[in-house]
DNA sequence: TTCATGGAGGTAAACGCTTTCCTATTGCCG
DNA sequence: CGGCAATAGGAAAGCGTTTACCTCCATGAA
């Protein structure tokens, strides 16, 4: 269908009668130029649309203006907010950003990187991913950043702290007089357990129950799945915190089916504060993890580390709670 | 920090005591070995942690087996299930796929496109760009494929058909009785106008009234700011389309924080069948464009394309109204 | 007129790999 | 034990660039 061959920088150098280091330094605009020869230049890279070819570039400068962003889920929300921030600050720094999902699949995640490292100056990896990978990413020749939690302290890492976020959600729903909680969790991420530590932490001192959860994915479809299993428990919780907010707004709508009334008959609160969460009803209450922000940080600091500055390794953003109607109970 | 050079090929060999022309073959599985030197070069590869470099083997090959995919807005749910769908299938046959996000920024998006064109065996990109990055992207020496509207009858398009996709919403509205329709479109995309066509078509036979607004970005904020606009309007419409679901999302919030009643005051429907769509209060009525299977679709067509098999160019997928309460009066 | 100076333009090596084409060794059969 | 095919392994070219270094010519000062 299309046969010809990109034209190579011979190509050009052909057609304008030069040599083919003279066409390079004119495409970087390394020196000055004869009135004839930049003439023929630009004639024949405009006749031929000659565009760089960027990969060979890359060999030999070892330099490709180019990071990558993997992430677990690019259907989360959450994680378009990162790609957002991060996609900004690297455009306006000259870079480009190429976002692989790496679909929560685990298992097939080294290859993608392997794939990945060489054609870009930098990576940006979302944490949970399995160990040894990560040794392996932190011990290569180029900066690596993760995002969540640190698990090395060598390494840079952006996100805010678990446990942190979930005390501050606790503690507001302490007092707004909830006595029974539910918690699900997602317990394949590693950071689950610092969610709970962070509940636990609050509860225990002030003697409310709490009863966990789990479900298989962090999803809609898992929270409305999860739903029935919590609110028919025989303790049946007064407010449910999900994993994220997609859990949250799954089993919030899943109750509703139910009959429940929402938040009287029970309260739900999430984590992330996706945009969604603004428009559903009643409105979540929820914890700002600074999503877009975490994702201008890290490329920042990782454009930093490209550059020859170190920088610290790690950086925690401070959440904020976000407090709507799914958590506030008339009576109160 | 991290001093170590990636080790290359050439490490390996020596290492291991063989050529370099060996590791390759190694690597790459193309030949057996005798038994020392099989030990050898696992050895070696291990205890260097040696990957192959992507770049290098590019260049010479010719090969990348990565595809690249350019959308307009990642954080706009009906992309991010494009490339869930893409994703997928390019993983299922052994491609990367490298994502990149255009931010609506119409004028960087040709860079952008040539750092990407060397780095993928082909590439798929959202249409709505300037018309004079289609036709080079059309010329290019690999396989390129565009969402959405055909531009061009020359080159692999998919998506479903606009006006098709309007008018099934408008005929569902006519027969619910509704009288006076606002939409408020995005004039910025193409496919705009096409959808006025396909309202039209509709709402003219049927002496309907059409009142026309527009926004100028598709986002739930900009629909925020669009609804008193609308219905504030002297001839206020009875039912609102949104230029998708994020725009009508966001209308819809704004008109119950202004006091109307949805849909009995004002109906609301959208476009695209996010999923956020069946959980905002009243689930909202709208088009699935399908946006996974779009993704899945094109996909498979460009790796036919780049294994060398042709292929037909257009291929348009059949929408599906779904109707939701937004749209549903209980008068009815 | 001469000679240093500087800048335009060219030559060739190198980046890390694959692949074609050889060579040399092995195993097998008669 | 001789001869042949089969095959393990190597040498070298080449992919499209950049860049260090070199040459050459024009310019200006003495």
């Amino acid at each position: 269908m299309k046969r010809p061959k990109r034209p190579t920088i011979r190509d050009v150098a052909e057609k304008a009668g030069v040599s083919i280091a003279t066409v390079s330094k004119y495409v970087n605009g390394q020196q000055s130029f004869s009135q004839g020869v930049e003439e023929r230049l630009r004639d024949a890279i405009n006749e031929l649309a000659y565009s760089q070819n960027s990969l060979a570039r890359a060999m030999v400068t070892g330099r490709t203006t180019a990071i990558g962003l993997a992430v677990m889920d690019l259907a989360n929300p959450h994680y378009s907010n990162v790609v957002k921030g991060a996609n900004r600050v690297a455009l306006a720094n000259g870079y480009n950003l190429f976002v692989v999902d790496m679909e929560e699949s685990l298992a097939a995640v080294r290859p993608l990187l392997e794939a990945l490292v060489p054609r870009t100056d930098g990576l940006i990896v979302s944490a949970r991913i399995p160990k040894d990978v990560t040794d392996w990413l932190a011990e290569l020749d180029k900066p690596v950043a993760f995002l969540g939690q640190p698990e090395r302290d060598d390494v840079l890492t952006v996100g805010t702290d678990s446990v942190h976020v979930a005390a501050l959600l606790a503690q507001y729903l302490v007092r707004q007089g909830f006595k029974r909680f539910g918690y699900v969790g997602y317990s394949r991420a590693p950071s689950n357990s610092d969610r709970l530590q962070g509940l636990k932490q609050v509860l225990e001192p002030a003697g409310v129950e709490l009863l966990i959860f789990d479900v298989d994915e962090p999803t809609n479809e898992a929270g409305e799945r999860a739903a029935a299993r919590v609110l028919l428990h025989p303790d049946r919780p007064d407010v449910i915190i999900g994993w994220n907010d997609l859990v949250a707004i799954g089993m919030m709508n899943e109750a509703r089916s139910l009959g429940f009334r929402i938040p009287d008959d029970v309260a739900f609160a999430g984590i992330d504060n996706i945009p969604v969460s603004r428009y559903v009803t009643p409105p979540l209450t929820t914890v700002d993890v600074c999503s877009q922000a975490t994702g201008e940080v890290v490329m920042k600091k990782i454009i930093a580390l490209i550059e020859g500055k170190p920088q610290p390794t790690g950086l925690v953003l401070e959440p904020a709670l976000i407090t709507r109607e799914s958590t506030q109970r008339r009576s109160t």
